[in-house]
RNA sequence: GGCGACGUGGCCAAGUGGUAAGGCAAGGCUCUGCAAAAGCCUGAUGCGCCGGUUCAAAUCCGGCCGUCGCCUCCA
C-alpha cells in the first residue's frame, strides 16, 4: 500500500509522490529562539520526527530541513521579542538567540527529536532575502515604502488559498504606523526599515533593516531543497499569515509550485486552553521532563493523530505513563530472559504473530501516519508477547530477539518510544549489581518462609523506587 | 463576523457506507506466601441534536447546538 497523505493545500488526502522518486525534501517551520522551549514545541516537531522518521523507516532518502528564527519579528506593542528579552536579562541579542538555540536542541535531543538534516538561521540568510525581495519587486509584486518593503497581495491571484481567505475580507492590521505604508492593508512585510534603537539591522537597496517574518522560510527552503519540494510542514496555528505568505512569495518570486503536500499539526492545549504567558500557563519541556521520562511524553504527543489537538494535562500524562509502561513490559522482560534463554527454535512459530503487527503497522502508518493507530497494532501484539512469556513454556533466543527487534524497530527506531536499552548511567552497573544482591537475600528470606524479611525488602526498595516482580522464573525490578 | 478543526463508553482516542480498534480508570476471576505484573471476563442497542439519502450511516447531505484554534506575535 502506498502512503497517504492529507494535503492541507487542497484538503484531501492524496497519494505521496515525491518529486524524485524515493527521495523526500521537506521543510518545516522552526522556533523562534527568544525562549526557553514549550511542550506545544514538543508536539509539534515529535510529530514532525515521528514522519521523518517513518518516511525514512520506508526507504525514502530525506532531506530534512528545519529553521531557527533569530531575527526579532514585531510584538503588538511595536517591540521585537528578541530584543525585549535581551534587555530583560542585559545581553546583546545574538547572546539571546544562542542561548536559546542551545536550549531548543538540549530539549529535542532530550526527546529522542532526530536533528534536522540542515537548521539555517535567518540571520545567515540576509542576502539570500534581499535577493528574493529584490525580484519580487522587479516582478512588480512589491514595492518600496520609505525603507520598507512590502508585498502586494493584489498581485497574487492565488493569495489565500491555503487558508481559504479571501483578500477583501481580510481586517486591516492593527498597528497605525505601518496602515499609511502600505498599498492594501493586507500588504505584508518583506524589508523592514530599522528605526535607530532596533539593533539587529543589516544594509539592504533600501537602507539598514531587517526582514520580514515570512521571507526567511521562503529563501531558506529555496536555497537548500529548491524552488519547488515535496513537503511542507508547520504548526496550525502559522497557517495564517505565516504559510500563506510563504506560499505567495515563493511562487511569485520563483515562477513555481512552493511546497506540494502541506502538512499542519494541531495545537496544544493545557487543561483546555491554550498556552499563553499571560495566562500563565505555559509548560516548559525542561520542567516537563523532570516529571516525566521522555517517551511518555512522545506517547502522549502521538496519542492523537498529529493534525488533531491534544490536551495537556496531570492525569493524561499519568495516563501515558501507565500505558507506556504496559507497552515497554514485554520489551523489558524479553530483554531480561535473553541472559539465560536457550539457543532453540521453542516458540518460533511466534515470528508470524510478529510479521503480521509490522504489517499492520505499516498499513495504518501508510496511511496519513496514523500514530494513534500504530500504537494500538503495538497494544495488541503486547497482549499475545505477555501471554506467550508468561506461559512458563520455553522461548529460544531466536524467538525473543525477534520480539525484541520488533518493538525496538517499530517502537524505537520509527515512533521513538521504546528505548535501544535500558538506561544504564556510570553508577547502573553498581546499582545493579546492589539490587540483584537483595533480590538474593529475599529469595533465600522466601525460601525459609522468612516473609516478614522479603516484604521488608521489597518495601523497602518500592520506597527507594525499585519494583520487584516475581516471575515463575525468578525475581525481574525496575524503576518505578 | 470570516476561515478551519472537532463533538464516539467514566477519561483519552481510532474509525470516510456494512453493522463500534486500542489505551487509562473500574469491578469480578485466575496466578501469587502476600503483592506486583500478566491473562481471562464485564461494560456504549449506540457514536452532540433534528431531519434526509440508502437494502444498510458514527461514517454521505441539510439544519441546529456546543467546544477549540486562527483571523495580531505564536509550534
Amino acid at each position: 500500500m502506498a502512503l497517504k497523505i492529507f494535503n492541507v493545500l487542497g484538503r484531501e488526502k492524496q497519494d505521496f509522490q515525491p518529486l524524485t522518486p524515493g527521495r523526500v525534501n521537506m521543510y518545516v517551520c522552526g522556533p523562534t529562539v527568544y525562549d526557553n522551549s514549550h511542550i506545544g514545541h514538543a508536539k509539534t516537531y515529535v510529530n514532525f520526527d515521528m514522519v521523518v522518521r517513518y518516511l525514512r523507516y520506508s526507504g525514502y532518502e530525506v532531506l530534512y530541513v528545519q529553521n531557527i528564527t533569530d531575527v526579532g519579528h514585531m510584538l503588538d506593542t511595536g517591540e521585537d521579542r528578541i530584543l525585549k528579552k535581551a534587555q530583560q536579562l542585559q545581553a546583546i541579542p545574538m547572546q539571546i538567540v544562542e542561548r536559546y538555540a542551545r536550549s531548543y536542541y538540549e530539549d529535542m535531543d532530550a526527546l529522542g527529536v532526530v536533528r534536522p538534516d540542515i537548521s539555517p538561521r535567518a540571520s545567515g540568510h540576509i542576502p539570500e532575502q534581499i535577493k528574493m525581495a529584490q525580484t519580487l519587486i522587479d516582478k512588480g509584486h512589491a514595492y518600496v515604502a520609505n525603507g520598507s518593503v512590502y508585498f502586494d497581495v493584489t498581485t497574487d491571484d492565488d493569495y489565500g488559498k491555503l487558508s481559504n481567505r479571501r483578500i477583501n475580507e481580510l481586517e486591516a492590521g492593527s498597528r497605525e504606523a505601518v496602515r499609511d505604508e502600505k498599498r492594501n492593508p493586507e500588504d505584508f512585510a518583506l524589508w523592514k526599515r530599522a528605526e535607530p534603537e532596533h539593533i539587529l539591522r543589516w544594509d539592504s537597496p533600501w537602507g539598514e533593516g531587517f526582514p520580514g517574518w515570512h521571507l526567511e522560510c521562503s529563501a531558506m527552503a529555496k536555497k537548500y531543497l529548491g524552488d519547488t519540494f515535496d513537503i511542507h510542514g508547520g504548526g496550525v496555528d502559522n497557517i495564517f499569515p505565516h504559510n500563506e505568505s510563504e506560499i505567495a512569495q515563493s511562487e511569485c518570486a520563483n515562477d513555481a509550485e512552493f511546497a506540494r503536500y502541506w502538512m499542519l499539526v494541531g495545537s496544544l492545549t493545557v487543561d483546555g486552553v491554550k498556552m499563553s504567558k499571560s495566562l500563565g500557563n505555559v509548560i516548559n519541556i525542561k520542567d516537563a521532563l523532570k516529571a516525566y521520562r521522555p517517551e511518555v511524553i512522545r506517547l502522549f504527543m502521538m496519542s492523537a493523530h498529529y493534525s488533531n489537538p491534544v490536551d495537556y494535562s496531570d492525569g493524561a500524562l499519568e495516563s501515558a505513563a501507565a500505558g507506556w509502561e504496559r507497552l515497554y513490559g514485554p520489551v523489558r522482560v524479553a530483554r531480561g530472559m535473553l541472559n539465560s534463554a536457550p539457543n532453540t527454535d521453542d516458540g518460533n512459530s511466534f515470528n508470524e504473530r510478529l510479521a503480521k503487527a509490522a504489517e499492520d503497522f505499516k498499513a495504518v502508518m501508510d496511511d496519513d501516519f496514523n500514530a494513534p493507530k500504530a500504537v494500538a497494532a503495538l497494544q495488541e501484539l503486547t497482549r499475545e508477547v505477555n501471554t506467550l512469556l508468561n506461559s512458563g513454556t520455553t522461548v529460544g533466543r531466536a524467538t525473543l530477539e525477534a520480539i525484541d527487534q520488533t518493538y525496538r524497530t517499530l517502537g524505537g527506531d520509527v515512533l521513538g518510544i521504546i528505548p535501544a536499552a535500558d538506561t544504564a548511567n556510570s553508577n547502573g552497573q553498581r546499582e545493579a549489581g546492589l539490587i540483584e544482591l537483595l533480590i538474593d537475600l529475599r529469595k533465600q528470606a522466601r525460601k525459609n518462609k522468612n516473609y516478614a524479611e522479603s516484604d521488608r525488602i521489597r518495601d523497602e526498595l518500592a520506597g527507594l523506587g525499585v519494583v520487584l516482580e516475581d516471575r515463575a522464573d525468578g525475581t525481574i525490578w525496575r524503576v518505578s
